[in-house]
DNA sequence: AAACGAGGCGCC
DNA sequence: AAAGGGCGCCTCGTTT
């Protein structure tokens, strides 16, 4: 029996959950789909429900084809419910970080019975299909619709008695609709071709090389670069590098780019092209495609939740994590094209509508944040007022970022107190939320041990040093985390309003084919080009009023259409 | 042989 | 005075 007011939803990507459950340790190629599991209905997870319509698979009962959802449609709760997802941040919210959130997990809290692990080796990490428990554990005769319906019972009374409830509920939809889309994204796959991925690898690297060997290119430069250096080094060795910088009468702490910049030696720009393309080739080369890239398209797995800010993690394939170069081979397929939408400036946004500084408000009313804060107070000095901002931000403190971040201090008090706010409560080991009440993890009882020493006698000694460090640390992490989970917050909320904008029941209809922190694509024809745009922009700033309210600070996207991802930037 | 931490890079 | 947050993934070099 489903909770009252519930349905389940259903979606054509089902078949990838059981995909994952199977010997397959990654999503299967379209052409590979399994037969028979295409049925949406039974091979969904149980974990995705709906509050309210639509009250089927993709297709049933739909106004008529249009690519766009009217933009007058209303949209104020996504409906789903990801039970597993939802426990996560009841239980961080709570401050009981870690704990097993799975469906069985959760029922065995709520019944005082003994708790499963999360990750018990042998079972499948999801369902295999719709009504099935995704491990052994309930009681005979438990029906697992009831066990839902418990769990989601109890889940909706701990989300009433949260300090914004609202808020909190909105969190738990904007992540399980980010749920459902992350496995529609991963279904659809990002247009990639591998042929252009091949020319860019072969023109930089030559040929690709037999396995196991290195390529052309990159064993030419290990020679000169053993060359520069008198002796053979390898460049993939820091231990070597050092030493060999040493016998040359030059001493580094370390191989960084960074530090090597400053170094006055031939074999430093060929270090430096030799790190490039040895990344390329070894994170994105040859190998990186026969892994990830089938039949026209890259299938990352997408971890929704998986960074403690709430952004997404990808298992594999490094999805998130594409170098700027390697997007010469993200291309439209023919007469398709795609719409690459970026949130310009969205943590300095968010941290001005968190705060509500008046004066970053005002900066972050206009298309460039960074701009109006220069000529608010920066003497119109932009790249000084982003240093400021960032360092505020991140927690930077030393070098010229540490004396920017005291005008900015004394000119945008709120802000800047919003941050430093969340800094002491981190140093002091308590929680921080973001907007929607997202929370971080609280310290380990290492950080208890070894901070309890600055209760005691001031010495300056090593331990007190130490425990110094680690309240700064911390402290760091709880002040970029309220921005950067807010943003995640925001981000969250854009993907959820825009998939409810995307009707995919249409033929050739829009496809989200990309999703990376602040950023979306949309796979399209270019006739629906134009109403894409608008619909992330409409998506944008649906997401503004739902997580900020009445904020006047706006989320600009830069929006482009183009057939090649490159291109965007 | 497999597991692990460190050093390092690139994405946001 | 002052060590900028999050992640994934590569390689090396050591430990198990």
């Amino acid at each position: 029996m489903s909770p009252p007011g519930v349905t389940i939803a259903a979606c054509r990507s089902g078949w990838w959950w059981t995909a994952r459950a199977g010997a397959c340790s990654r999503p299967s190629p379209t052409t590979a789909r399994p037969p028979g599991r295409w049925s949406g209905w039974t091979s969904l997870p149980p974990r995705w429900w709906s509050a309210s319509g639509p009250s089927g698979p993709a297709g049933c009962g739909r106004p008529p084809p249009r690519p766009i959802r009217p933009s007058c449609e209303p949209a104020p709760a996504w409906r789903c419910h990801d039970l597993a997802l939802t426990e996560g941040i009841l239980l961080a919210y709570a401050g009981r970080w870690g704990e097993p959130k799975s469906l069985h997990a959760a029922w065995a809290r709520l019944h005082g019975l003994p708790v499963p692990d999360d990750d018990l080796p042998q079972v499948p990490r999801y369902q295999p299909a719709l009504f099935e428990p995704e491990r052994s554990g309930l009681p005979e005769g438990e029906g697992l619709v009831a066990v839902l319906g418990e769990v989601y019972a109890d889940q909706q009374r701990r989300l009433a008695v949260a300090e914004h409830p609202e808020r909190l509920r909105l969190l738990v939809a904007a992540e399980s609709a980010g749920a459902l889309a992350a496995v529609e994204m991963a279904e659809a796959g990002l247009p990639w071709r591998l042929d252009v991925h091949d020319q860019l690898l072969t023109g930089l690297l030559g040929p690709r090389p037999a396995p196991g060997t290195l390529p052309r290119q990159l064993r030419e430069l290990a020679v000169r670069i053993g060359e520069a250096f008198g002796e053979p080094v390898n460049p993939d060795s820091p231990g070597q590098v050092v030493r060999a910088f040493a016998a040359a009468g030059i001493t580094v702490p370390s191989t960084r780019m960074q530090v090597l910049r400053e170094v006055d030696h031939p074999a430093v720009p060929l270090l430096f092209e030799y790190k490039e393309l040895s990344r390329l080739f070894s994170a994105y080369g040859w190998s990186w495609l026969d892994s990830w890239v089938r039949a026209g398209r890259m299938r990352p797995e997408y971890v929704p939740g998986g960074v403690v800010s709430g952004r997404w993690a990808t298992r594999g394939g490094g999805a998130l994590q594409i170098p700027r170069a390697v997007r010469q081979a993200v291309v439209a397929e023919p007469d398709w094209t795609l719409v690459v939408a970026d949130a310009g400036q969205l943590e300095p946004r968010v941290l001005a509508a968190l705060s509500g500084d008046r004066g970053l408000e005002r900066a972050a009313r206009g298309g460039d944040l960074y701009g109006g804060l220069a000529a608010a107070a920066f003497g119109g000095d932009r790249p000084r007022a982003k240093v400021a901002l960032l360092a505020a931000i991140y927690g930077q403190t030393s070098g010229e970022a540490g004396q920017l971040l005291g005008v900015l201090r004394r000119r945008f008090p709120e802000a800047v107190g919003y941050v430093e706010a969340a800094a002491r409560a981190g140093e002091e080991g308590q929680l921080v939320r973001s907007r929607l009440g997202r929370t971080c993890p609280p310290p380990s009882t290492g950080w208890r041990e070894r901070t309890a020493a600055l209760g005691r006698a001031a010495e300056d000694d090593e331990e007190v040093r130490a425990a110094r460090r680690s309240a700064r640390d911390r402290g760091r992490f709880t002040r970029n985390f309220v921005v950067q989970a807010s943003a995640a917050d925001w981000a969250l909320a854009l993907l959820a309003a825009l998939r409810l904008r995307l009707d995919s029941s249409r033929p050739a209809a829009p496809e989200l084919v990309f999703f990376q922190h602040d950023e979306v694509v949309v796979h399209c024809q270019p006739a629906d080009a134009v109403e894409v745009v608008a619909a992330v922009a409409e998506a944008a700033d649906e997401a503004r009023r739902l997580v900020f309210g009445g904020t006047p600070v706006r989320f600009p996207l830069d929006s482009a259409v183009v057939s090649c991802y490159a291109d965007a930037k």
